[in-house]
DNA sequence: GCCTTATCATTTGGCGCCTAACGAAAATCA
DNA sequence: TGATTTTCGTTAGGCGCCAAATGATAAGGC
């Protein structure tokens, strides 16, 4: 993420005192909602440092990994920017990027001529290949402190509050102030 | 954070199928560091929307509460730049906006004159005595999926993760592939 | 006192992300 | 067929983030 979140996350006195100043601070609400974005974030850096060591980013990355599912079939960006979740201006920034680095090659569709198709080239494969096993192993690393029965707890208690950033929630609306 | 995750997760039996490709992967982990990442990116959107409403991104926010802590006294954007962990690059570019709005305030030390000093203007005061209750009720209804106990689990899981981030444990280095 | 070193904030240049606007090409409809 | 609308990828401009270099100032060693 791009960060700047609080270095070193308030101790819980600290929340239960602001509590007194602020009536609609719940402590344990910002408790967990801290430590939430703390870790995402340090996850975040982590993979970033370890993509970087081979010349990447998260979003390169991300976009070697949806071209790797299928090497053989080549994605047009639109599809590239629907599934990674980020916008098409975005997409045309990275595949500028991977193509000067030879990892992806942009192609004209013989069909319709507005369609740009974009395939990994055997540099991009050798490159994923190479690459993918340490990652892996690197996710398992980070995840390594939590046994089996944890990370099903913990991906059940987050897959909790994704549902509830499903629906806005009337009462969510943070811009009336009072 | 900066995101480019996958929009829609992979199912569990992808993960499946997928560790019969790469033995490295773990699908447990995966599945974990995938709703990780998710979560704290949709809350961090969240957040992001919610602040947006008044003008503010995360950065500039998150300098706002460095100085609302202690209003009275100004910091140094190297302090800041600490607190806040971010670099001082970073904090001379969000302090130029929030002067541009009039939110802050830059003054000369007569102690030190290498030194900037910073503090709200009322302006500022204003804008956060205005913001800080929806930001705080935003943040409650967020978490107002979980029961409290499941609060304090979360925090607990989280911790466990963010010390095994801590010590960079000798076999994360994913940077030799096999 | 002077020279070296450290620290301060800033500037420069780069990447990733966005929104908005653009021209080209296809699809739709009259 | 011709005009409108939609969809495509890209460009332009802005913000947030970074590393590295810069000039000003202070502190320390001699």
């Amino acid at each position: 993420m791009p960060l700047l979140l609080l270095k070193q996350l308030p101790r819980f006195e600290c929340l239960l005192q602001a509590a007194n100043r602020y009536p609609d601070l719940n402590p344990g609400a910002a408790s967990a909602f801290l430590h939430l974005l703390r870790t995402g974030d340090l996850i975040f850096d982590s993979e970033a440092a370890c993509l970087a060591a081979s010349g990447l980013s998260q979003g390169r990355f991300s976009i070697l990994m949806l071209l790797n599912r299928h090497p053989d079939t080549p994605q047009t960006p639109a599809t590239l920017a629907d599934e990674s979740g980020v916008t098409r201006a975005t997409i045309t920034g990275l595949l500028d990027t991977l193509e000067k680095d030879a990892l992806v090659q942009r192609t004209s569709s013989p069909d319709d001529r507005r369609l740009t198709l974009v395939h990994l080239t055997p540099k991009g494969i050798a490159l994923m290949d190479s690459l993918l096993p340490g990652y892996f192993r690197h996710v398992s690393t980070l995840l390594a402190p939590l046994s089996p029965e944890e990370r099903t707890q913990l991906v059940d208690l987050l897959q909790k509050i994704q549902q509830g950033l499903g629906e806005p929630a009337p009462s969510s609306n943070c811009s009336q102030s009072h």
